[in-house]
DNA sequence: TTGTTTATTGACTCGTCAATCAACAAAAAC
DNA sequence: GTTTTTGTTGATTGACGAGTCAATAAACAA
């Protein structure tokens, strides 16, 4: 009994689900069937819209970059000195929607993906010197020439806090990492100050 | 024709192999025949010696972290201070033998494998937490309980350079990567020093 | 010499899975 | 009321790959 106007809802449920089936698994070696049976449908649906399981996979990539980078622009917006704004995207980094095992897992999953998929590698290309460029220019008033660097040894840790969590046997602790992270941008400011 | 005492010279070429297929296809999807291939030989004999594809990842993987556990033995042998023996393991992670593609690579993969498999998990924490340990007594010193952080700080800053190192266009830099994360350890001692 | 162990492979089995297709159903358009 | 568009699936195809096995051969032991 179709009814009209699935193609969103189904596009956006498969999506879900293969985040969902991402972070069960662990791999990128998950059937379309499982994902569409997830989803609640078939797995010709599935084939139906998104014609490919890489196809699903970059779409499901494409979601979760977006809504980091939502996450991100809300925090900078909220910002009130180049200081907050540096702290914005380290805590949006650590943010509880993006910093969630099967998120996480998602993430692990695409730079795998990244080494050899020319369009998963320039995704994350461009959100990572996204990243890059707004913490160097958050942290350039205060370190001038040291700002990049600094830029470049914070997204590092995020990157590595992520890491670290999908081994963590206990939940990943947000709050903590994004602490920690911030500690060393103290460290930074209170020294690298040239003014 | 064939020869005795061939088994540690097989096993050895198959291991080889291995991670120079995962650095090649960047995924643990490789094929058996492959990796035998590749290691001159036919499928069967990878499968008579090693029993199973994941007994093979796990005996590749095994070895990587043997090979990084010396370079990190032997950097903190040479090293004559506390805080030299913290230079010692952040060099060693990125010494030539340890940072290279082929090798990040299948680190990237052991990643995504321990989400799931137990063994490959108690593996890689295994190691996680050795590294973790000799970082901490060797900050203990000069940070004395600030040491724990440091040395959490520093591990992740490590596995981030090598998440970065996957997705760099360039040849990785060991080089560059281990002055990065020495300039935080620089930053650490300089402020955090109690006495 | 005759058997036993070690090395080695080609051919085969069996399962899995991405992708396709034919067919059916309901809404919309004409 | 017929045609077209949109939604949906079960069944099928075709490929690929892990693991097994039987067979062959060289070395060694008796």
């Amino acid at each position: 009994m179709p009814k009209l106007g699935m193609e969103p809802i189904r596009r956006s449920a498969l999506i879900k689900a293969t985040i969902a089936e991402i972070g069960h698994v662990g791999t990128l070696e998950v059937t379309v069937s499982r994902i569409a049976k997830r989803a609640g449908m078939s797995s010709a649906l599935a084939h139906h819209y998104f014609g490919s399981k890489e196809a699903m996979f970059l779409a499901a990539m494409r979601h979760v970059l977006t809504l980091y980078g939502a996450e991100v622009r809300g925090a900078l917006a909220a910002a009130d000195s180049p200081e907050g704004r540096a702290r914005a995207v380290i805590r949006a980094s650590f943010s509880a929607s993006s910093f969630r095992r099967e998120v996480i897992s998602a993430w692990l999953n695409f730079y795998v993906l990244a080494q050899t998929q020319p369009q998963a590698r320039r995704l994350l290309s461009v959100y990572q010197r996204r990243i890059v460029s707004n913490l160097c220019h958050a942290l350039r008033p205060q370190l001038g020439a040291r700002a990049g660097e600094a830029a470049q040894t914070i997204a590092a840790m995020i990157d590595g806090a992520y890491l670290h969590a999908v081994l963590g046997l206990e939940a990943p602790d947000g709050a903590e990492m994004a602490q920690r992270v911030e500690s060393y941008l103290d460290l930074t400011l209170k020294i690298g100050a040239p003014a």
